[in-house]
DNA sequence: CGCTACATGTCGTCC
DNA sequence: GGACGACGTGTAGCG
């Protein structure tokens, strides 16, 4: 039987098959009047109302209203689960340590606890990653510019590690930052500590293989918007737009960018086109919902 | 009647009850065997297997496994879920627009389907947060240093708003970037952008204000290392910790940390202590469960 | 376990 | 609606 289900149990029965799903490593559910308290990393505190409770097998709890994607309490996988009858009240208590964090929820009413024995893969096939798009340059560096040629990914820095990096057709060394989407400030940031490590490193090594020069801090000689052409560094954030603000940070540095997409999925598999469907089915019927909004 | 179930309904009998609930604005869990498609601003396929779904009245959509606090597949509030019974399956749609996204989730069989009237609060008080750690440093700013004095919060620049604004002792003025949590790289970048635009303004206000000065480009007069004293402008980051490479980061930009962590939440209410409980109930009783980690 | 960065991040807030 | 940043972010990958 691949669902168990009470309605209105009492606090005692729904210990019991709580218990009994517990063990069997099984997903609950349970909907019930509660309240929830958290304390770990931050604290919080869940008056009383109705929510769903659902306790994953692998620790996990969720406990979600009739809003939002994001559940209004949780504990990651890898909590252990407690439930217990207190005060006349059913009590379940999620606990992990590092970060040691309690998450308690405490039901009045429980209206409905369902217990289901969840089987097939969950391995999700995902495209349109950022390493997609990376996969997408390494097969075409011309889609950066001509005669670019990328020689590492994820090459390590002193600010750790770079996307793409590689040399463009004069053999000045480049950095590639890739996003998948649109990108503001921080992009622009994240590929500036990236070209800073490497003309650091570069810097660095000319300063040791220059017989002229003694002194380490004498590295940085001339004035500062004198940085020779070999040392220089170009940066490239690789993304499908970006954000004025970024833009301004990007022109601030002297760096570029290329306008790119992910690779789009191969083919439309979503079904939406309805209407190739074999039917003589003339029984589908349909249902639908706008949201509240 | 707060939750209504079916269990093991013909698709026919589950779009009826799909329907009923759609207009109810219920909460909604649908248990089966299933394949769930997914395109949008990226893309993902997954094959058969038992999952749970969660349909909320306010257009949210959850697929979850047996594992990991994060959805399988999802589509955020304000999607419109469709129900239809197609090839012999029981096909639940959802969508919504900018960006162009669609879930759909095909059932082969249905085990359970619950539709749950929620009621009651889902509004959350949190306790420390970024936010409760800004009103302990303006409470007493001398948690940041001696003389420190805010004077302003969420001032904007160039580069977007900063947490604290303020001036030291020496009257040089001091940008605050405040974590709540150990930060790495990430968060010198913000604090280092917030102090380039503040230096930028000033160093512009002195060019336009300096009677001798006719040259804007001349505002970097002198080396670059010769930031004068008054157009130094002073960067603290204030988290509870730092990794080693934002410590280097920070040193590199001449930027300071102060260690301070939000303000620790009130009172212990989780009841982890539960030895003081009033308990003559001796029918409390415990089941627990680890985690099959 | 800590560091680092991605994510269909989600979500609030301000413009 | 876009931009920007916080979040108890969660999660994977690597050392």
């Amino acid at each position: 039987m691949p669902v168990t289900t009470r309605h209105d149990p009492s606090h005692r029965e729904a210990l019991w098959e709580l218990e009994s799903a517990f063990d069997r490593g099984a997903l609950i559910t349970v909907f019930g009047a509660c309240s929830v308290e958290y304390r770990g990393r931050a604290a919080s505190s869940l008056g009383p109302g109705d929510r769903l409770l659902i306790l994953k097998p692998d620790g996990a709890a969720l406990v979600h209203t009739d809003e939002q994607r994001t559940p209004v309490n949780w504990q990651p996988p890898g909590s252990t689960h407690h439930a217990a009858v207190r005060d006349g009240r059913l009590r379940v208590r999620s606990e992990r340590s590092s970060p040691d964090e309690t998450l308690i929820v405490r039901f009045s009413t429980v209206h409905q606890l369902s217990a289901m024995a969840v089987t097939g893969g969950r391995d999700l096939a995902v495209t349109g990653s950022e390493a997609d798009l990376r996969r997408r340059i390494l097969a075409d560096p011309a889609l950066i510019e001509p005669g670019f040629e990328p020689t590492a990914i994820e090459r390590d820095s002193a600010a750790g590690p770079m996307d793409v990096f590689g040399v463009d057709a004069a053999g000045t060394p480049v950095v590639l930052e890739l996003k998948r989407r649109r990108v503001g400030p921080s992009a622009v940031s994240q590929l500036g500590r990236y070209v800073d490590a490497v003309a650091e490193e570069r810097s660095a090594a000319a300063t040791a293989d220059d017989p002229d020069s003694d002194d380490p801090d004498a590295a940085d000689s001339g004035t500062a918007a004198d940085a020779s052409d070999t040392d220089r560094v170009r940066g490239i954030l690789v993304a499908p737009s970006i954000t004025d603000r970024a833009a301004e940070l990007l022109a601030d540095r002297g760096f570029e960018h290329v306008a790119l997409d992910p690779p789009a999925p191969a083919g439309d598999d979503t079904g939406a086109d309805d209407t190739d469907a074999d039917d003589a089915d003339t029984d589908d019927v349909d249902a639908d919902d706008a949201p509240s909004s």
